[in-house]
DNA sequence: ACGTATCTATCGCTTGACGATATAGCGGTG
DNA sequence: CACCGCTATATCGTCAAGCGATAGATACGT
């Protein structure tokens, strides 16, 4: 795939579409934090799980890919603590709007895309 | 993510569920063919169009992502030949059976995982 | 105090993705 | 025919993505 080359501005929110296609391990990353704030550890856990244990992240990819989410500006570092329940190694991250724009629209694109491959494939199935 | 490392038996059509998830690549391909046999360069085009221009894939990507799918018996070379509108140079492709299943085990991962993301940033959600 | 589980992080290698480029047959125009 | 742009397949070299292995540090149960 070609991309299309856009560069991500900092300040500004850019166009969600301009980050299409997402690379597999970041959108697992972003659905990940659409269920709320998350720290690292617990985010490997919510990708295996919501995925029925097809999809297992190590450490490797969870790190290396939350790093470039920073970087894109989809993904935050958040401050907030909870009050109870609390680790002090823990990070927690946060989608920002942007990220949600993009994961919302990489969804859209899949589905389509997936809704395509169904539908050719259909006649086939019982 | 972490391949189960299923070996590929060519005979007998392995479990789909062992070559996911799919290398992006390989399934753009795999959906522009459930639509009907075509040869490389069609599908170049093909990609491009359902995608709505998001995805473009070169030449480089495309064959050497065919090569993959003939090794992993997801895609097969076709002789059939149509008799008129042919093209001595064309090489047409087509789904095995083990491809559709692949295909059509990819198609719902990336669903119900884009419907995780929607349903989560449904911003009232009723 | 000790061992196991949690948590963040990086190294090094393998695989995936892709622009650029090469080669050649095709179809139309003059 | 000569020319030329479009179609079509293919590979090279390079960068990005993915990931197992490993490291090190803090939390927690017993």
């Amino acid at each position: 795939m070609i991309d299309s080359g856009g560069v991500n501005n900092s300040a500004a929110s850019a166009d969600p579409h301009s980050f299409l296609p997402l690379p597999q391990a970041q959108f697992h990353v972003l659905v990940a934090l659409t269920a709320g704030d998350r720290h690292g550890y617990a985010i490997m856990g919510a990708v295996e799980e919501s995925s029925g244990g097809v999809v297992r992240m190590g450490p490797a990819t969870l790190y290396g890919t939350l790093k470039k989410l920073v970087e894109r500006d989809l993904v935050e570092e958040s401050d907030r603590r909870p009050s109870s329940d609390d680790d002090e190694r823990r990070r927690y991250y946060r989608l920002t709007g942007l990220g949600q724009a993009v994961c919302w629209a990489e969804a859209d694109r899949l589905s389509a895309l997936a809704r395509i491959a169904r539908s050719n494939l259909r006649p086939g199935l019982a």
